[in-house]
RNA sequence: GCCCGGGUGGUGGAACUGGUAGACACGCAGGACUUAAAAUCCUGUGGUCAUUGCGACCGUGCGGGUUCGAUUCCCGCCCCGGGUACCA
């Protein structure tokens, strides 16, 4: 019999789809709205690998399943399309990284339109398209006109802080913001523009500042906290070192716990909450000032989350770069101090991390005074003290705090025992459950108590004050690279100022070369006029990667939009995107940006909503599995994986594409490289069997492999249902063909129901038997049930199940026919259409609707119950559901197979669940 | 170290609220059709013992517990994957 003609059928479909704008959505709908989305892809020049349609086959799955349950669906796709790679490739080869981005962008829509996606592609953005980009640059100067105002809780435009100072400058203002000075409206109302400017950055959501920041040399840029792992790079894995330069910020700190409280009204998957939690870093406690020892006009402040503990302080630490150890530091240990402080300062991040566990610290020869005891506290400095946390200096409890413990014992340091149950000769004792000792008036209190008793009474006598810290930094928003947003901003001396929103978008300038200039400064300083129209110098950094996708997903609603980024009738009516699926590596970066502006444009009122999406799924990651030949070292003869361990060989990844099942295509191998053509090899069974591991899928283990060979292979239905079969969506997993075989017989399987042995279209009109209907309500109610809590993979199995025994009873019955084709459209569209139109149907499937399932084909007379005895399972008995519990025990009693098991005893209990099981104790 | 997620047949996985463990699929074995192969179809397939039949026992990483009943809940431990890293 031949087989379903898929390669046909799908170019078809896809073609008609295209043509018809079938998946066109429009704005004014009176049905409701339901919106998923995708992370959109960053246009590699690898193209798309079989892990990244994972995503994006579910998310289809579930769009076009909720068009069919009656929903305006809004489906969008685009392309986040400035970024790193394209400008790697612009330095080394010259072409213009538009072009590069273009091109691969036209790949990437090959790849996906392979796939039967039901995007609309009349909304597709670009971030790296001016009349997208205008529009982020539009964000940008409302996050410098902006302010963040802690007494309503929100941001507010800059002009009710100027109104605030001038009527008492800021002594009243209670504002996120850099360290200020306090001044008066009479100060406020002498000052020059200049200095007024100055005073207001430090309060703008989008600042600069002379901050310590990632630098990578070798991508010649700064990098933000997420984009450093383990001291190098994401991308490119180059080294990192701290350095101290001037930036722009985005002031995300004045939203960490908004950011935080938000977590709990969205449906985000438990570990991608606390990776944001963790992320913010919230902890409670109290700020206390020490007076130090000989400086009575100088005191220190330190942050501390357990204040209860302020009796067991034996010394102080100072992170090297506090401001305050060059005052203090005496005549005695001035040079030590120096030298540490040089060490120190001079070590990249990665050597500092890697040299973690080694206690290192310097005595400054000064004293802190106890505020209650008022004994004397040496201060010391220590890289283990962060500059950038809390107040940079910590009060050290060795008795209580395990990093504190690991200093005293180093440097022979005293401890005292403020909290009983731990025994602090061994290690330090943490834990809350215990009572204060040694700690004169909160002796005897629990730790939570202590608490308290000691923010009051810091508080009552002036030294301190509860405080909450987070670990949470603002975000450093410059790259000093080519292919990113332009800033909206211009230069009057150092002060910024951004350009007339008339004037955006403001378009990337042309220039002669992507590297920095020989000043080192970045390639938009080589722009010729790179100036405004008065002449005043435009910014030369550019936005970093994620700006754009801050926001994308607002402009999906409205995206030809000229006049606003989004109009007010098209947010309020599409909301926030109800599903978003995408990777779980943004879960510090992106997903926490994305909240962070949709809080500020819900701030200004721009939208109505103040979280992006309220439902997160993290789909799991496609590995690689490659594969490994053994050369022998000294000549050109490759061993097969079972005999290598008896020679001397050096392993080399081997293009998976040319392995079948671990077993090597020697034909193919050998034209794969010249050097390879004579090679010789050792084979085991007649056969070269490779090695193979697990990793990243990636084209340097040259074990990618393109969704469109699968797809010329099997077709685009078989790789989206293999996909949705291999397991549940979070679950990462090694891509392998070893089941897809089981699903190009069931479409197989599927064609053949609505065909005869001649393969011509073949269906009855005939009523559906009682058997046939109770199989496919079963499906209706399976399937629909799954999706709704995204299991695809075992919706998959559903339909298999119901294929099978349709088959077996022979079925071509059309009115369940015509319904297992709609309720397949979502998973394997181009299949269903196909079988849709040849059952008669104009309009497309998409048009249809989902069919309900229905009770009465479902009810069952009589159950079949497993019956144990103390909990084994022994027989089965069929028994009517009508019975009641009495007359179960009773017909149980009588058969002759619950009397043998019964072994004489009488039951001193029966349990019977009904429709369920039957637990008799003996 | 800390925080998540996970350990179920030869393999991918299923079992949704504590109620028949192993659905569905791959692989493997045997068979039918065929000159042959492919395709298709049928049967079997967790382990051990018994296989003349019934069957019996063990079994969801390991050790305990709660329960009539535990892959599911609780306590302790082991291993794997991911995130994070001196955040006071």
């Amino acid at each position: 019999m031949a087989e379903y003609p898929f390669r046909e059928i799908e170019k078809k479909w896809q073609k008609r789809w295209s043509e018809e704008k079938t998946f066109h959505v429009s704005n004014d709908d009176s049905r409701p709205k339901y919106y998923v989305l995708d992370m959109f892809p960053y246009p590699s020049g690898a193209g798309l690998h079989v892990g990244h349609p994972l995503g994006y086959i579910a998310s289809d799955i579930y769009a076009r399943y909720k068009r069919l349950k009656g929903y305006n669906v809004l489906h969008p796709m685009g392309y986040d399309a400035f970024g790193l790679p394209a400008e790697q490739y612009a330095i080394q080869t010259g072409q213009h990284p538009a072009i590069t981005t273009e091109n691969n962008i036209g790949r990437y829509r090959e790849q996906l339109d392979n796939l039967g996606f039901s995007f609309d592609w009349d909304r597709e953005v670009r971030t790296s398209d001016p009349s997208f980009y205008k529009w982020t640059q539009w964000i940008f100067i409302q996050l410098f006109h902006s302010w963040y105002n802690r007494k309503s809780d929100k941001a507010e435009n800059i002009s009710t802080l100027i109104t605030a100072f001038e009527l008492n400058g800021n002594t009243d203002v209670d504002a996120v913001s850099s360290p200020l000075k306090k001044f008066t409206s009479a100060d406020w109302l002498k000052m020059n523009d200049e200095e007024k400017q100055t005073i207001l950055l430090q309060y703008r959501l989008a600042y600069l500042s002379e901050t310590l920041v990632n630098w990578c040399p070798q991508l010649g840029t700064v990098l933000a906290n997420e984009e450093v792992k383990d001291g190098f790079s994401e991308r490119g894995g180059f080294a990192v070192l701290r350095k101290q330069m001037t930036q722009w910020s985005l002031r995300i700190t004045a939203y960490a716990d908004r950011l935080l409280k938000g977590l709990d009204k969205i449906e985000w998957s438990e570990s991608m909450q606390d990776a944001q939690r963790n992320w913010i870093g919230k902890s409670v406690g109290a700020t206390i000032n020490f007076q130090i020892d000989g400086h009575p006009d100088k005191k220190v402040s330190i942050f501390t989350t357990r204040p209860d503990t302020i009796f067991g302080v034996t010394f102080m630490t100072f992170a090297p770069e506090h401001e305050m150890v060059d005052k203090i530091t005496t005549m005695k240990f001035r040079d030590a101090v120096k030298k540490y402080i040089e060490i120190t300062g001079n070590r990249s991040e990665r050597e500092r991390m890697a040299d973690a566990k080694r206690i290192s610290g310097q005595f400054t020869g000064a004293y802190a005074i106890h505020p209650f005891t008022g004994a004397k506290i040496p201060i010391w400095i220590s890289e283990y003290v962060l500059a950038g946390y809390g107040t940079g200096a910590v009060m050290a409890v060795p008795a209580h705090d395990s990093r504190d413990y690991l200093f005293a014992e180093h440097f022979d340091l005293p401890r005292i025992e403020v909290v009983s149950g731990g025994d602090i000769s061994k290690e330090a004792f943490e834990s809350y459950e215990g009572k204060l000792i040694n700690s004169d008036f909160i002796n005897g209190l629990k730790v939570k108590d202590a608490q308290h008793a000691v923010i009051k009474k810091i508080e009552e006598i002036g030294i301190g004050k509860a405080t909450t810290n987070f670990r949470l930094r603002d975000a450093i928003f410059g790259r000093q690279r080519y292919w990113g947003e332009p800033f909206p901003v211009y230069y009057i001396g150092k002060l910024p100022y951004t350009i007339k929103e008339s004037e955006l978008p403001l378009l990337l300038p042309e220039v002669d070369s992507f590297q920095p200039t020989e000043s080192g400064e970045p390639p938009l300083a080589r722009a010729k006029k790179w100036q405004t129209n008065d002449g005043y110098p435009l910014e030369t950094n550019t936005m970093p990667g994620w700006a754009g996708s801050s926001w994308y997903f607002l402009r999906y609603m409205d995206p030809k939009n000229e006049t606003e980024f989004v109009s007010k009738k098209a947010v309020n009516y599409w909301q926030n995107v109800d599903l978003y699926i995408g990777g779980s590596e943004h879960a510090t970066g992106h997903l926490l940006y994305v909240r962070f502006w949709t809080k500020f444009l819900y701030d200004l009122g721009y939208i109505p909503f103040d979280e992006p999406a309220k439902k997160l799924v993290n789909q799991g990651m496609i590995q690689g599995r490659s594969n490994f030949v053994y050369k022998l070292k000294t000549v050109n003869t490759f061993v097969s994986l079972g005999l290598k361990n008896k020679y001397d060989t050096i392993p080399s990844h081997v293009d998976v594409n040319i392995v079948d099942d671990d077993v090597l295509d020697i034909e193919k191998f050998k034209l794969l490289r010249p050097e390879y053509s004579n090679a010789e090899f050792i084979l085991e069974d007649d056969k070269y069997i490779c090695g193979h591991e697990v990793e990243k899928m990636s084209k340097r283990w040259s074990n990618v492999v393109n969704p469109d060979d699968v797809v010329e292979k099997s077709g685009a239905d078989t790789l989206r249902l293999y996909e949705m079969f291999l397991g549940p969506l979070e679950q990462s997993k090694p891509w392998s063909t070893h089941g897809i075989e089981g699903v190009v017989k069931f479409l197989r399987k599927l064609w053949r129901l609505y065909h005869n042995e001649k393969d011509q279209f073949f269906v009855s009109d005939r009523e559906p038997t009682k058997e046939e209907n109770k199989i496919l309500h079963r499906t209706i109610k399976k399937v629909s049930d799954d999706l709704e809590r995204l299991s695809f993979n075992t919706s998959v199995s559903a339909f298999m199940i119901c294929v099978n025994e349709l088959a077996d009873l022979k079925c071509n019955c059309r009115s369940i026919l015509s319904d297992l084709a709609i309720l397949i459209a979502p998973h394997a569209p181009h299949i269903a259409e196909e079988l849709w139109e040849k059952l008669g149907n104009n309009g497309g499937i998409s048009k249809a609707s989902y069919p309900e399932w229905k009770q009465e084909f479902l009810t069952e007379n009589t159950f079949e119950y497993p019956v144990s005895f103390n909990g084994k399972l022994r027989v089965k008995i069929e028994m009517p559901l009508s019975l009641s519990r009495e007359e179960i025990v009773t017909s149980l009693l009588e058969r002759a197979e619950i009397i043998k098991y019964m072994d004489g005893k009488s039951p001193k209990n029966i349990i019977i669940v009904p429709g369920r099981i039957i637990n008799i104790v003996l």
